[in-house]
DNA sequence: ATGCTAACTTACCAATCGGTAAGTGGTCAA
DNA sequence: TTGACCACTTACCGATTGGTAAGTTAGCAT
């Protein structure tokens, strides 16, 4: 017997490439089931409906983000954070995919009530952040407005990309990347430092 | 006989608020047409497809962009640059709306080739950015950076917002909001005065 | 062999999508 | 008075949407 759990995945990862391009409204069923290669029903035999299987790969997405977190553990607060934020940066640029799911969901959020999955992952940031030698001194909301605009940063450049790229060039776009990864490192030092 | 183009505003007026809460797929032309509260063919009346809505809704966000833009304009670009950032804010707080149509647009950027109405705001941006004591000395890819940084900053905050407000409460999203204007000036002081 | 269950499929549905065709009513200049 | 034009409406279209109903096929325990 096949386990179920395979294929349930398998349907998630091709649902998170597809909202992650398109959006929720965006993407059909049909389309999904096409990059399948199985009918839509298939997809409906393990989701009851479309926004449920859009709540299962927001939740899968969740996991991924604080697995990645996790494997970046240091014993140095402020050397998990840069580490982090690193790797955060190459995963981004080798596939966007869940930088721009993020901001999808963060644009969809107000029209359903839908909770978001993300929370333990933004909190476990904010508890690194605040065990570093700068953040010891600082509120619980400046650390999470940190937070905040580190990971905000490198998901508008990533979602920014193919525009940039459009209206100045592949090449522009490079440079703008390579600086965009500069300025994350020392964001991440001048907050640690502080 | 009535001006055709006040009429035709009001309708890009229409468009806009609906474009920018649900996207370009998760808006149909009757729910835009019971908005403004004529026939769904009115608006095919004066904008052949959908498509021609949306490029024109987007058109009118840039004009309006710079507009704001060059109403804070001041003899010295680094006021100029700190005006414009501080009243980009208070508006965006005031009505998120055209945030959250820029970040629409750049999600949707890549899966068709349309020409993106917003380089000669980016452009006049950079302008100012270089005429600064500070950004005299840097490349011009560094001021793009700089540039891209600082209304990613506003624009992914404001769509934020309700995830925020969601996950923390309302008063933790307003103590972010103080925190985040700070940010903003502090980064306009910091980087003219480098 | 038999029955059960999981993983599908084909067939179908009402609703809605963006868009076309053909008017309707009013204002205007000639 | 006429006729052109503009803003707009009703009626309609094929295609696609998310979702339901009813099988079908395979593996496995009994």
């Amino acid at each position: 017997m096949k386990p179920s759990g395979d294929v349930k995945l398998a349907y998630i990862a091709v649902a998170t490439r597809r909202f992650a391009m398109d959006g929720f409204h965006g993407t059909s069923l049909s389309h999904l089931a096409k990059d399948a290669g199985v009918s839509k029903q298939a997809l409906l035999h393990f989701f009851k409906t479309k926004e449920a299987l859009y709540a299962a790969t927001l939740t899968a997405l969740a996991d991924r983000m604080m697995q990645d977190l996790i494997a970046c553990r240091h014993a140095d607060p402020a050397q998990w954070l840069s580490d982090y934020f690193t790797t955060l940066c190459q995963n981004a640029y080798a596939d966007p995919t869940d930088m721009r799911l993020v901001v999808h969901a963060l644009l969809d959020s107000d029209q359903n009530a839908r909770k978001w999955p993300l929370r333990p992952y933004l909190d476990e940031l904010i508890r690194i952040t605040s065990d570093t030698s700068g953040g010891r001194a600082k509120e619980v909301s400046t650390q999470l407005a940190w937070v905040s605009q580190m990971i905000g940063m490198i998901q508008y450049h990533i979602i920014s990309v193919p525009t940039v790229s459009g209206m100045y060039g592949a090449d522009t776009a490079t440079v703008l990347q390579v600086e965009m990864v500069k300025r994350i490192e020392h964001a991440v030092h001048e907050f640690c430092s502080n």
